[in-house]
DNA sequence: CTGAAAGCGCTTACAG
DNA sequence: CTGAAAGCGCTTACAG
């Protein structure tokens, strides 16, 4: 006791206290407040009493760590963003994901770890693993190495809006072809047939089956959209879909096209700031249509039609799904695939 | 080593490997193996390769719980964000905060929880006093019984852009007196005297020192606001925005202000979504300054002049701080607080 | 109903 | 240079 207070200076707030200290003045044995504490095993009522008395006043917190120790399962779990220079925790679509497993991990007492790395790294991979995490929550473009690494490790985890599928392991995705499908249809709807596509990096699924939807289904109208109708984005930001407009402006400008249809919200919204800069009318000269549904979306002037993807839904599913796994449950159902819903705004008519 | 083998079932991955299996299969003791890994203390350059050897081998990973065990030191900080309903790990400016401090804090070898809390409620931060953080990062706006709570708990922590200061507490915060100085500078050399302002809760330092900054300049500019051309939000919100502008779209019509100041970019957003939605030309016919610089203030279409507050400093500078709190250094030194800076775009001339 | 003992995976004096 | 021992704060059989 003499020790410990003075291992603090003076009047410092005291060091938390343990189990043993409770034991002590409740005149029991350790053994005795762990069962009251956990509730399983009996105990007779005076010692409940004294005990939770002396818990209430010394306000004993149970140390987390000692428990993970022993019971071999920390009750944290790790979420890894990737990025390439800068960290994506912010990032408007993916940073909805990590609210939503926030939100669900709490309801399902798990904290969380949020940590993001440089492409081709995985230190931070590593990092979870010494921190003993229960699961993993692999978001966005994440590198096979990685994945191969953790496999090795032989913690559980899941995958969410993944690059690329890999077998066996559970991928929380969207309907990414249906979506773009709903986009061709609506714009075919309405009219179009003169359409430009910025098309986000295609080595990652959901910009590559965005694509693909949408090009099967202009297709089956037959309505043909030419090579020069589409160009590629290297990344998937704001400023290189107002870069691409800006180097097709020349055909825009001599009306070649009627409408554009992005990937993404990101490209799409670029896009539009460049056109909205030389005054061109949206929707009543060119139509606009994304993809994600961003919270920025519905704030643009215009307000942007895009295809939503159940962010929340997606955080919420591999919370879920990786909770099962952690608990080994028999047989854990692969998701279906997320509705994907279009929403009409004013960037299109 | 069968029990360990059967504990999982067949072909799984084996468990991680400890320390005693790497000490047995050098024919070292533990204590050896722990001084070689730790490289303090003396040993053997036989015994060093040998161990190192075999922790290449098994892929050996020191458990760093056990590890927070005896060193009464988990290396992992919590962070906190406060929320009404949602959660804000997603938050246009607080999201760009904790990416900072994510970044920061994996440089200084720190793990982090990020968790986010309804108001008057402290259950987020009693999970991390269980889980033994190092330490805590308070983010905006915090309940005084939470603060209370922790600092009875003895966890150091720093506040960044809390609602209000706490003796003795480090606060990272931004000038916001003079940020507000910077607006009322800047509109009346332009030439404007007919300012609407939207004043976001004043309950939070932030929004009140933007205001107060404001209209103290205003006031010595010799330049009259008038009690009708401000309105109070009671969330600091795009929709907030949007909606205040709407009820005074009569003023507006008749030509009543040809500025405006909202003390956050979501709520100047808001107003100027609404202005062009009747056709109102910015800067042209108003001019719009919002407070923070988010990435979207950029983006929107027209860019939006703003006050940058550096919500990357803001995250470095906690995480650092933090950490001398938590290694005790002796008198860390309270930040100064950072230095807004204006920064002009499309919606003011 | 209760307590003594062992153990989770490490680190850290302390002897040798 | 190395090993045995104690201990971090718990939980969990196992005796009583």
């Amino acid at each position: 006791m003499w020790e410990r207070s003075h291992s603090r200076k003076g009047s410092a707030p005291l060091d938390n206290p343990t189990i043993k200290e409770i034991a002590l003045r409740a005149g029991v044995s350790k053994s005795t407040v762990s069962r009251i504490i956990s509730g399983k095993g009996y105990s007779s009522p005076e010692a409940r009493d004294k005990v939770l008395a002396l818990i209430e006043e010394l306000q004993y917190k149970p140390n987390a760590v000692a428990r993970a120790m022993v019971s071999q399962r920390t009750h944290n779990i790790g979420v890894l963003l990737y990025r390439r220079d800068h960290p994506i925790a912010s990032h408007p679509f993916y940073g909805k994901i990590v609210d939503a497993i926030l939100l669900a991990a709490a309801s399902l007492n798990y904290s969380v770890f949020v940590t993001t790395d440089h492409d081709m790294s995985y230190r931070s991979a590593d990092f979870m693993m010494e921190k003993r995490v229960d699961g993993l929550i692999l978001i966005s473009r994440l590198q096979q190495n990685v994945i191969d690494h953790i496999t090795k490790f032989g913690v559980p985890y899941v995958m969410v809006n993944g690059s690329t599928d890999v077998d066996g392991v559970i991928h929380i995705v969207n309907q990414d072809e249906e979506g773009g499908r709903l986009v061709a249809e609506h714009l075919t709807r309405t009219g179009h047939d003169r359409i430009f596509v910025i098309a986000g990096p295609q080595t990652h699924r959901s910009h590559h089956l965005r694509f693909k939807g949408f090009m099967t289904c202009m297709a089956l109208s037959g309505i043909e959209v030419p090579e020069a109708a589409v160009r590629y984005a290297e990344t998937s930001t704001f400023a290189e879909g107002y870069d691409i407009m800006s180097r097709q402006w020349g055909p825009f400008r001599a009306g070649r096209y009627s409408a554009i249809f992005a990937t993404n919200d990101m490209l799409a919204l670029g896009a539009m700031k460049f056109l909205l800069e030389q005054s061109v009318r949206i929707p009543e000269q060119i139509s606009v249509v994304g993809f994600d549904d961003i919270d920025f979306a519905a704030m643009f002037a215009p307000s942007l039609t895009t295809v939503k993807v159940d962010a929340g839904e997606m955080g919420r599913q591999s919370i879920k799904l990786l909770d099962q796994l952690i608990r080994q449950e028999p047989n854990v159902a692969h998701p279906s695939q997320l509705q994907p819903k279009l929403i009409v705004r004013q960037s299109t008519k």
